[in-house]
DNA sequence: AATAGTTTTGCAAATGTTTTCATAAATTTC
DNA sequence: GAAATTTATGAAAACATTTGCAAAACTATT
């Protein structure tokens, strides 16, 4: 039976309950191979009786481990971070670790802010989203000497050690592959950059590898529109209305392709026959909408993975390594959203 | 300039470099309007140049909240939760509370143990999903006098308060308004409902609701079918190509949904001139697929958003009231998915 | 039965903060 | 310019735990 009241069940109402020190019941937690079987037994039921749960707060402050593990990403309303967070979660929950969730909506001053509460907190690591950082998030994890994973891109030469895929690479592989289909007339729909070194660097790659080939996007051609599957629809109706429009559409991500895909038989247009879309990405979906999208995978699933494995290694690791870089390979998947242009 | 090498720097390191007491820092950062304008100055330098970050751990033992609150969560994978918890998540923040986060995957036992690692962390409240839950679940609940809301679901008379959408209205919505449509071979696609109240009592009140018109559903049409869209596609597909199908199907929620749209495109049958399908849910993207799913809305930012001011509410008030229940209402949403019976 | 060795336990100090109480400093009042 | 207030600071106790050290209780050995 618990307590009728629930009057602060310590360490030491634990102890008297069981008639021993305080000291034993905490040996009881954390080693309880010096225990007699008989105490052990004793702590067991009092511990039991009197619904004791212990305070990490009081261990933490004697250097022990908080056991948690802070997640700053953009926002959960991507499926994609989403994603991220629940293979990460899993990972480290696994080896006891709990997280502490913030999200900061692109706006880096308030990364800033979170890294703080969470070193407040005082979490065993951090995994940041993305590449870039306010240098003032830098400079607090190199002083704290935390170790920290950034998560999601890969570059190699990065200040911290990353886990991702290649967002550059990504963009690269799609657009070449619209070239390759013998596509010259090619549109662009990307998210808005402030704040995401990712959205910008698929861009930027996209844009140079047309540019190589002798493709210019016209900026009447080159859409910026939220991260939202209403905004994509109606700018692609908007774009796939005009007389001039292009043979085919290169997408930041595949919630956009999704939107625009929507947005072309709104239009009235026939995928892939009259226009060509694709995404990078592939989401949750993306193989089964109608028609099935042409993306580049990025490995949410994995990179949640490897990055909690990564960073609870560093945790527990007591020569205090810093995690290791690692590069998830995007892949092209080609599926029905796109042919060669006749 | 930050310290070269960062050994422990507490509020003992602090006070000496600005030449005070540990008391006087403490009250720096807790009633700095006790200070003189000058000592508070020097203070601040002293914590610039140290780069110290309060110790949270260390004000917790002193029964200080510890500014945290747990959320536990079936899953992170499903949109809509991932979105209840973005709202969730904004809310407190903003009141300065920084939450930990898990799922349970619709393992009870494992709500249990997670249950007991946020109280470990003296979390200031906790929220949970649904309304079902072990009973040891709530036992601890209760023994502990931890602010807790359930979220999602609404029930009169729930043993704990809650914040959420009448589920069972919602199904008896969506099935009212199918046999309104004049409907009567009708088929149903839920998710599996072990651990799951929200689809168990949605699927109930949906066969009940029909069932009370004279209609009932053959076990042929009757499919259980896993969060996913690709699964949800194959199931609907294989469904439609029977030569013997309904003219409606309802769907226990908007993925599911989807696929089913998805997969009467591939089985080539036209949506809602030969068959009609519903969802439950209003995720993001149902309004935007092609034809638009007629659903009903589950206003998740809502129920995030509310849950996080009523609990954040509860653990300010000192005369520890319990959070009041909530009741949003779900709305039906026609579109374009559903439409009368010739 | 005494000794040496081992296992089990308790005491007290330590952890990083907040807070109460007392004292020192500054300000006001006469 | 002294007394009476008010304001600002410091010392020490408190919080819930862990841990090093030493004492006590066993076991094994002779």
């Amino acid at each position: 039976m618990a307590e009728t009241k629930a009057k602060k069940v310590d360490i030491l109402t634990v102890a008297k309950a069981a008639r021993v020190s305080a000291s034993t019941v905490s040996r009881y937690f954390n080693h309880p191979d010096l225990l007699k079987p008989a105490t052990r037994k004793r702590i067991d039921s009092a511990v039991r009786r009197t619904g004791y749960i212990r305070n990490r707060a009081a261990q933490t402050i004697h250097g022990i481990r908080s056991g948690t593990i802070g997640v700053l990403i953009p926002t959960l309303d991507h499926a994609i971070f989403a994603e991220v967070v629940q293979a990460f979660s899993d990972t480290v929950a696994e080896k006891g670790f709990t997280i502490l969730l913030a999200s900061h909506g692109y706006d880096l001053q308030r990364e800033y802010a979170i890294l703080r509460k969470f070193l407040e907190h005082r979490v065993d690591g951090v995994v940041l989203t993305g590449l870039d950082h306010d240098d003032a998030v830098f400079q607090l994890l190199d002083q704290q000497e935390i170790p920290c994973v950034l998560m999601w891109n890969h570059a190699t030469g990065s200040r911290f050690p990353c886990i991702g895929a290649d967002n550059e690479k990504a963009g690269r592989m799609i657009a070449e592959h619209v070239l390759s289909l013998g596509h010259r007339r090619i549109g662009c729909m990307f998210p808005p950059t402030e704040g995401n070194d990712r959205a910008l660097a698929r861009r930027d790659i996209v844009l140079q590898t047309l540019k190589n080939e002798g493709v210019s996007v016209p900026d009447a051609w080159s859409l910026t529109t939220v991260y939202s599957i209403s905004e994509s629809k109606a700018d692609a109706l908007r774009l796939f209305s005009e007389p001039d429009r292009p043979t085919a559409l290169i997408c930041g991500n595949d919630i956009l392709a999704t939107g625009a895909l929507y947005g072309a038989k709104a239009a009235g247009l026939l995928v892939p026959d009259d226009i060509s879309i694709v995404g990078i990405g592939d989401f949750k979906g993306s193989s089964d909408i109608e028609p099935a999208l042409t993306t580049v995978r990025l490995p949410a699933k994995r990179i949640g993975h490897e990055a909690g494995k990564a960073l609870v290694a560093a945790i527990v690791e007591q020569d205090g390594c810093d995690p290791c870089s690692l590069h998830c390979e995007p892949t092209l998947i080609l599926r029905h959203s796109a042919k060669a242009k006749q």
